[in-house]
DNA sequence: AGGGTTGTTCGATCGGGGTCGTACGATGGG
DNA sequence: CCCATCGTACGACCCCGATCGAACAACCCT
């Protein structure tokens, strides 16, 4: 892909060139399937991701999930549950957002991610809170 | 779900001794996780099993399935099945019935099942019956 | 400008799992 | 008894996906 044409005089001696920040491409509601949602979350990393994401209740950076995987591969599960449609991801300067997109899952698979991550709280919990 | 209570006092005079009829070791439900059952329904073919079985509302036996595999395969996604605690499976002679935990499933994971073949069957409908 | 932080891309590896065919075992019916 | 039916066991194949390291790219800050 072609760098930038740069687009004639406009622009400007700024420190901040800004441009336009980077863009991801996220799939809308459509394009998104069971059998993809299945295989994303059958994947326990990626299971992690979503829980930790759920219970932040806010978005986060792709480098303040708590993971023992190397960045590359961290970067394939995010593309993974981006493309699935359980996240969307977007640049913020540097640092990439992560969002669960509940509204869109619970919209086309009704209970589904919730009782998935129920499950997964509760399977957390007998581990973190051992058998008294 | 269980079709016969098997009430012990069965005990046939039937000609053929009969014997012990064969044995299936179905897990208990403190032994399938939360893995197991995603990894288990992310195969598109076993999710058509259960939902076939969850659509017959009776226990099949393995031939009656309606899948285009070959006979050693779908022994092996029943296998995966059971041991995920999806389903219990036992002999009636020589026939192995299948039967759907769906009860197990509800008190480990709540509404996972449910939603999961709820999403299915509309997914189906999507495919059988085309956009108007 | 640099430089550091953040994430991506690419290629390689490697293990697991879905698939099958064939041979086998168990059962029930003639 | 023998045979047909039903499912299993085993080995082979093969593809896919999880993983990593290294090199690279985009961005922010000083």
């Amino acid at each position: 892909m072609g760098v930038f044409p740069f687009a004639t005089s406009l622009e400007v001696t700024v420190a901040r060139p800004r441009a336009v920040p980077r863009r991801v491409e996220n799939p809308g509601p459509e394009e998104y399937s069971l059998q993809g949602v299945l295989e994303a979350l059958a994947d326990p990393v990626r299971r992690t991701l979503v829980a930790q994401l759920s219970r932040a209740d806010e978005d986060m950076r792709c480098g303040t999930f708590d993971v023992r995987v190397s960045a590359s591969t961290l970067t394939h599960h995010f593309t993974v549950l981006r493309e699935a449609g359980v996240i969307r991801q977007y640049y913020v300067g540097t640092s990439k957002m992560n969002a669960l997109r509940d509204a869109d899952m619970e919209a086309r698979f009704p209970g589904l991610l919730q009782a998935l991550l129920a499950a997964e709280e509760r399977e957390r919990d007998a581990v973190v809170a051992p058998a008294r």
